[in-house]
DNA sequence: GTCTATACGCTGATAGAC
DNA sequence: GTCTATCAGCGTATAGAC
């Protein structure tokens, strides 16, 4: 995670600042938007060294790819690493998730935002990636133990992690013009308690049990 | 409605022919990654024809987003002239959405899936279109009614839609190998009633009480 | 209105000097 | 390992016949 986002150790490694240029360049105009001449001229390198790297324009995608999908994989197993319930790690999550859009929003908007299937070829969906893979675990097990209600697992992990993904792309797409942790409280509160207010619940028991 | 997705009426209008050809292209390799001459082919049209109906490849695909933004507005619209509450109307709306992304996933891929920013130049992101902007609409509508908890406008609408949304997405990518409809009784259960058990609810309430 | 043939620019990639 | 100069191919768009 440093290594990306690290603050400009003068003498930055080149394929450093080729991945860094990369990214900036492929999230604000779009992979087949950007030539392999502006990623050179940006990160201030030669085509040869870009290819010397990475071996193309696509290899570049690739390793970004890769270090994202890790950076976020170890987001996930540092929440996991902390001695919280299943629910409070779900939060955890969303929480990260959306202090990162605010202050990496790049690599949010890589990892989340982008169809890598349209410029990586043979790459599985990203959410079939890790950290993907790792969130739903968490959500499954906390069916396990009686805490998540209890249904299809695509249902339950969409109906957690959906709504704030939702909000991350909005955010992202300049949709929404609020800071997401301002939404964070909000957002947990309406995925476990739901969005009917009380006094219809209160009405839908009542004609359940008539 | 009808238009695009016609059951081959013999003599199909030219630019009729281009428009699904395109969409079909669009949708299964990425906008970038096909040319105009795939689409001429693929539609049995020459290229002067194409030039003279939309103008080159961004007019198809501008011509696209305008036509199945359209097709969805209306889908919005007889939602709500139904005489539905509130919530059957959002409700309602997902399951068209479910439906629609199984009988014809061309339209949401197309419409929900891709990065138009990317390749319409100057498009205002699509969740501000009419359809989203309506589907917000009925969401407030809740909120002042007291049916729909009242929080921040954007996290009511993510929540209610986004788990859905998210389930389209992963269904599209080819994650889920399940029929979206199959889910849908199970999806707007935990929208409105929330992820966490009743068991865990009336241990918060205590706790709360206390 | 529809078509074919052609032009031109851009981009990904390579070769070879240093 | 890094760089520059150059190439070859593709893809958009146009011109002009029918």
């Amino acid at each position: 995670m440093p290594y990306l986002t690290r603050e400009v150790p003068s003498p930055e490694p080149i394929d450093c600042r080729i991945l860094t240029a990369a990214l900036d360049l492929y999230v604000a105009k779009g992979y087949h938007n950007v030539s392999i001449h502006e990623v050179q001229k940006e990160a201030k390198v030669s085509i040869g060294s870009i290819y010397n790297h990475f071996g193309g324009k696509e290899g570049i995608a690739k390793a970004l790819y890769d270090h994202l999908l890790n950076e976020m994989n170890e987001m996930v197993d540092s929440v996991i690493a902390e001695n919280l319930t299943t629910i409070q790690q779900c939060n955890r999550v969303i929480e990260l998730l959306f202090e990162y859009t605010e202050t990496r929003s790049n690599i949010i908007a890589y990892v989340l935002h982008a169809k890598h299937g349209e410029f990586i070829i043979d790459e599985k969906p990203i959410c079939c990636g890790e950290p993907f893979q790792k969130m739903r675990d968490i959500v499954q097990r906390g069916i396990d133990e009686g805490v998540i209600r209890n249904c299809n697992s695509w249902v339950a992990s969409a109906s957690i992690f959906g709504p704030a993904i939702r909000l991350i792309h909005l955010r992202l797409d300049g949709v929404i013009d609020m800071s997401l942790p301002d939404l964070f409280d909000e957002t947990i509160a309406t995925i476990w308690d739901g969005m009917t207010t009380e006094t219809v619940k209160a009405q839908n028991e009542l004609s359940e049990a008539s």
